[in-house]
RNA sequence: GCACCCAUAGCUCAGCUGGAUAGAGCGCUGCCCUCCGAAGGCAGAGGUCUGAGGUUCGAAUCCUCAUGGGUGCGCCA
């Protein structure tokens, strides 16, 4: 149920019916007529811009317009009252059935109220994370993983069928890098002394890899040369560092559908074809790129390359797909495997990159683009960097000083739940300031406790009407009475509640799932505001002499509760039952 | 030099396919527990929405230019 969508219906209905009999000229385009909660609380429950809208199309008076839809709206049941305000704006206030409707909705429905068909369906690929499987995630990835999730979580709320992806880049010089890695600490696990020369990694999370390759090939590699243990030392580092990086992602319970491997795609004839696709639409040439503007590469020259005509779809220049020496650069794979998504029929693509990927979202879209004749959408998020601060002050991270902050660190310091809330209060194109401490204080400081407390007060009210013996289960609360929600400051929480609908839609439709945390923190605002007025007006607490009148209003409070559950079920957040 | 992202209250940030008098938290001032959890609530003060043009009935929102920050920029992925 969207109630906003509803009395849209409505109006439209209206307008239909005044073109009808003559007063509005017929075939009017009313695709831009919205119905939205005002502003101003004061200007009703809900504000229709029909006529403005309108008013050059049918070249009439805003105002006139409006007075002639008015009645219209006035003769359904719902609406209370709808009153021409402003430029010529509709003010409409509905009738108190309709609040008790949606209380009786989210009980009867639960946590799927809110959900919609909105996506009918459509499958969407959303890869995130796809750190390079060379270590442990770091904070910036962890930023990445919780939106990346919440974001396809969303999507699957709002009638989307996800897949939600991570792409291996296995094929690279850094998995060298890290085999050569690996093999000094299989040396040191079989006692050689070893250092780590520039090039290599030395953080101490490959000494057990080191130690459980000695313990799965002995020391058959022992003395011998690069080429002998190159590429089986790489396929098994890379596997151990992918367990590690699964392990990070289950911290925060995130899962993936699909794991894709880069190096899938050589030597099986598809980076081939996906370029061959491309040349077929003859956007691949041999040619020679002008300079970059400005400072020089020192070692600039003219090269002629095999370029992607990106430019043809947006990009500012063309990208070389091949090295002078004949090898892929790496775009190439990359539009292989975007060209493999496409091929597995996904209906649009969003990737997740961190905000150092900036420079890359053209030519991928360039690419997909041409791959599909602009038949398939790629949208590209990006995430700003993420600021650990402690009393004030920036956590540096710094390999060398140790003062590195892993998805780990993090997560044990403060939690999971946490760790995503907080890491969803911003917009995903904004700089974050984590604060850590701040993080784990129990106050309005901080959003996630604010919220769970509202939840875990509503659970607090169920439990202490239960030991009165009354039947707080969904069912009964929604048989009950609930026209004696009758007060204002009721109304306006259920108003509050008929938003998340159309909440879920816009955040599902801008890939923004930081508007439910939003949405959330107003919600559970809503909640502490009536609960604190309950001291002075006893009428309006929760818990009542009758049983009838206790039922509506805790009818009210649990419709709340399954709200919040519901969006911090799209967070991936637990709702609190109780604060400890 | 070019591209992308950003600029809203003292601070940190929301702001809905353009909508009415621009919101919240922190901080500041003053209130509210014989009462379902005060880990909360209410009220007040605080704004040329970086600047200048433009489109529109209407612009924080869209377009152009300027200023100030961040990120990236041909054989690293």
């Amino acid at each position: 149920m969207n109630l906003f969508a509803d009395i849209r219906a409505l109006t439209v209905d209206a307008l239909t019916n005044l073109a009808e009999d003559g007063l509005l000229p017929p075939g009017l385009d009313t695709k831009n007529v919205s119905v939205e909660p005002p502003r101003d609380a004061a200007h009703g429950d809900m504000a229709t811009n029909a006529a403005m809208v309108l008013a050059k199309p049918a070249k009439k008076k805003p105002r006139d317009i409006a007075d002639a839809l008015a009645p219209r709206l006035m003769a359904d049941p719902r609406i209370a009252s709808a009153e021409v305000a402003g430029p010529g704006f509709l003010n409409i206030r509905l009738a108190p059935v309709v609040w008790q409707t949606v209380v009786g909705a989210v009980l009867a429905q639960g946590t799927a109220f809110g959900r919609s068909d909105m996506g009918a369906g459509q499958t969407v690929n959303v890869e995130y994370v796809s750190a390079n499987p060379t270590g442990p995630l770091h904070v910036g990835h962890t930023r990445g993983a919780v939106f990346g999730d919440a974001l396809a979580s969303l999507l699957e709320y709002a009638g989307h069928t996800v897949t939600r992806e991570y792409y291996i880049n296995d094929a690279g010089a850094q998995v060298d890098v890290l085999a050569r890695s690996v093999y000094l600490r299989y040396l040191e696990a079989h006692g050689e002394a070893v250092d780590f020369p520039d090039g290599t990694y030395p953080g101490d999370y490959l000494v057990p890899v080191g130690q459980a390759l000695k313990a799965k090939v002995g020391d058959v590699y022992v003395g011998k040369a690069e080429p002998f243990w190159l590429a089986d030392v790489r396929a098994f580092a890379t596997e151990a560092m992918m367990d590690l990086i699964r392990a990070d992602l289950a911290r925060l319970g995130v899962e993936m559908d699909v794991f894709f491997s880069e190096k899938s795609l050589y030597g099986t004839g598809r980076i081939e074809a996906a370029i061959d696709a491309l040349r077929g639409k003859g956007l691949i040439y041999t040619g020679t790129l002008e300079p970059p503007k400005g400072k020089l590469p020192e070692d600039w020259e003219a090269r002629e390359q095999t370029l992607f005509k990106s430019t043809d779809y947006g990009d500012d220049v063309d990208r070389p797909i091949m090295k002078s020496d004949g090898a892929w650069t790496y775009f190439a794979p990359d539009i292989a495997y975007h060209f493999d998504k496409t091929e597995r029929g996904f209906d649009s693509l969003i990737n997740v990159f961190g905000a150092d990927h900036g420079g890359y979202v053209k030519r991928m879209k360039a690419a997909v683009a041409a791959l599909t004749d602009n038949g398939v959408p790629l949208d590209i998020k990006l995430t700003q960097l993420v600021k650990l601060m402690r009393d004030g002050q920036e956590l540096k991270m710094s390999k060398r000083a140790g003062t590195f902050v892993t998805l780990a660190d993090l997560v044990e310091m403060v939690g999971s739940d946490v760790t995503r809330f907080i890491m969803l209060t911003r917009k995903n194109d904004a700089p974050l300031d984590f604060a850590v401490d701040k993080a784990l204080e129990q106050s309005k400081d901080n959003p996630v406790y604010y919220v769970q407390y509202a939840h875990a007060r509503v659970m607090s009210v169920l439990r202490k009407a239960a030991a009165q013996g009354i039947d707080v289960s969904d069912a009964a609360l929604g048989a009950a009475d609930l026209t004696k929600l009758d007060h204002a400051a009721e109304h306006a929480l259920a108003g509050k509640l008929a938003e998340w609908p159309r909440l879920v839609e816009i955040a599902a439709r801008t890939h923004e799932p930081h508007r439910v945390a939003f949405y959330l923190y107003d919600l559970a605002s809503g909640l502490h505001g009536l609960w604190n007025r309950g001291n002075e007006e006893p009428s309006l607490r929760f818990l009542q002499e009758d049983v009838a009148t206790s039922q509506a209003k805790i009818g009210l409070a649990r419709a709340v509760s399954v709200v919040i559950s519901a969006g911090l079920g799209i967070l991936g957040v637990e709702p609190a039952q109780e604060m400890r």
